[in-house]
RNA sequence: CGGGGAGUAGCGCAGCCUGGUAGCGCAUCUGCUUUGGGAGCAGAGGGUCGCAGGUUCGAAUCCUGUCUCCCCGACCA
């Protein structure tokens, strides 16, 4: 067993938060911008979040849902009309209120005072106020409906305190708004969303989730029911990775969203909103990020073979290349997950190994080498970035295959990454997950300040309201704990609720959260 | 938003206390050597020291303000 020389400086366990941004940093996902909370998603953090995209629109779509976009500004006389959605975003809003900058005299600009807008504009932080607007028009007849909408968008909430991809003042996201005729169909409509968010974390993501319905606590302001994924993370936190709505009547009462059933009278029509954001991109590299650096799942890889040519900046050069160029055209023609193989010849000159390290860092799920004795006897050298170390010498684990057998198995190795890294995932998560804490002194004592990774408890619980949940979020609170969710596929309740000593009804996840 | 820490070359840092020519390592470029796995040697390029004021003959260094980042807390669909 030799010492194995890592290709980040820090490791999880040595500091997972700075281990957290060091893994963005050195696979070049995003950088600063110089504004508070904004970033730039440079072109591989883009290029995942792009095959994020196509995976979900993918998955929207197929459920009848339209895409559509509405504007980036509200009018603030808009906002104000559901009264408690109000109330949870007006402390982190940005304000328009400006139209005009001017000089001041001292080489700079300011806003003109005489350009003062009459109507203050805000930045949206999410659309379910500009969209209902649009649909108190569009829906007059229950033949209109469901009305289902979907924007792919950006998102602005003031936030205090930001981490890139996990909580930035801008983000990026799709939000889905969809109204219905009864409250049947927009809770099957809330909980079809929830169902699809679970597959795409699951499958494409390769990221387990815990699907449920949050606390009244943790509920979007103004809605009825708030659904989530939550996942975890490796340093045992959760992170809620998408959220459905059931709001109700409530927006459409605000918003003034009716249609004319079919006896004729007027009803308020029962809205949804469901979202997933570029947070999803944090909570894979938590999730699959290891001492290396990223590790992408062959499905969200923007390229899932990278070929590495070893060049010499000599004569031989141009056959390595025409060889290489030969691979990547063979990869081409398979398919994997549904699609053509994603395959980059990165012919850009430098030393192979150094570019090598590059790729590990970026997570590329498979690294290819190819030199000149390789290119002799039909052979390629293939790094797996799910299983990258030979623990006998503490080097890198090639596998030098024949060039053709690595082509006709690329695919079927993709799959497999895809399939180790929620395996390996799923894995980790179920032995963090304790479900037999029946005290306040267990719930203690498994959440103890020295273990660093305790994970989460599923506990029974009475489901209080009102004061006697805050009370409850209290004790908690006291404990740096949160509730999560409570999951759909829980064993029933049998016993007493931790918490208040009553019967309890169903069982609810506690876990640290970021 | 409160407490703490930080901002000097692409990255990581020293210099600041005690003001006096802008430094180191990695990376980059050039040359030579090396050539099956994160090469060696030599040389070179690259910085208005976050920004704005102030003190001073002179400011990376001292003072004030401000922006940004990190950690803890509060907050957080």
């Amino acid at each position: 067993m030799t010492a194995i020389r890592h290709a980040l400086s820090i490791t999880r366990d040595a500091d997972f938060a700075q281990w957290y941004q060091e893994v963005i940093a050195s696979a070049d996902m995003a950088e600063e911008s110089g504004v508070r909370g904004c970033m730039v998603i440079k072109p591989w953090g883009w290029g995942i979040w792009e095959r994020m995209q196509a995976l979900l629109d993918r998955r929207i779509k197929a459920a009848g849902v339209q895409n559509a976009y509405f504007p980036l500004f509200i009018p603030l006389g808009n906002f104000v009309r559901e009264a408690e959605h109000v109330e949870g975003f007006a402390k982190e809003m940005a304000v328009v209120t400006h139209h005009r900058l001017i000089a001041d005299g001292k080489g700079g600009l300011v806003p003109d005072p005489e350009a003062k807008l009459e109507e203050p504009l805000i930045v949206r932080p999410t659309s379910e106020t500009i969209i209902g607007d649009a649909m108190s028009r569009w829906t007059q007849s229950w033949r209109d409906l469901p009305l289902m909408l979907n924007q792919w968008a950006n998102v602005v909430r003031w936030e205090m305190r930001t981490r890139m991809f996990l909580r930035t003042s801008e983000f990026l996201w799709q939000e889905g708004h969809t109204a219905h005729e009864s409250r049947d169909d927009a809770m099957a409509e809330t909980l079809r969303a929830l169902e699809m968010y679970q597959a795409f974390a699951e499958e494409d993501v390769a990221l387990p989730v815990i699907v449920g319905e949050k606390p009244a606590n943790e509920r979007f302001p103004g809605a009825v029911g708030t659904w989530s994924i939550e996942a975890m993370m490796q340093d045992g936190k959760a992170l809620q990775a998408g959220t459905s709505h059931y709001l109700g009547t409530s927006f459409a009462d605000a918003a003034n969203i009716r249609f004319q059933d079919r006896e004729g009278s007027q009803q308020l029509c029962h809205t949804t909103s469901w979202g997933v954001s570029t947070r999803m991109v944090g909570a894979m590299i938590m999730a699959h990020g290891d001492d290396d650096g990223l590790r992408v799942p062959p499905a969200l890889a923007p390229f899932q073979v990278v070929i590495v040519p070893m060049l010499r900046e000599d004569d031989g050069d141009a056959a390595i290349l025409e060889y290489c160029a030969g691979l990547r055209a063979a990869l081409l023609q398979q398919s994997a997950f549904g699609e053509p193989l994603r395959v980059l010849l990165d012919a850009k000159p430098g030393k192979a190994a150094a570019k090598r390290w590059d790729w590990v860092r970026k997570g590329a799920p498979l690294i290819v080498e190819v030199g000149p004795r390789d290119m002799e006897n039909g052979k390629v050298a293939v790094l797996r970035r799910d299983a990258l170390w030979n623990l006998d010498n503490g080097k890198p684990a090639f596998d030098f295959a024949a060039k053709d057998e690595f082509v006709t198995n690329a695919a079927a190795v993709l799959q497999q990454i895809q399939q180790f890294l929620f395996d390996e995932a799923h894995a980790r998560r179920e032995a963090n997950i304790v479900r037999d804490i029946d005290t306040i002194e267990a719930l203690d004592a498994f959440f103890a300040a020295d273990k660093r990774y305790p994970g989460w408890a599923e506990v029974q619980w009475s489901r209080p309201e009102g004061g006697a949940l805050d009370k409850v979020v209290e004790q908690l609170k006291a404990r740096k704990l949160t509730f999560r969710n409570v999951p759909l596929d829980a064993e029933p309740a049998n016993g007493a609720c931790l918490f208040t000593g009553e019967p309890a009804v169903e069982r609810i996840y506690v876990a640290r959260a970021y």
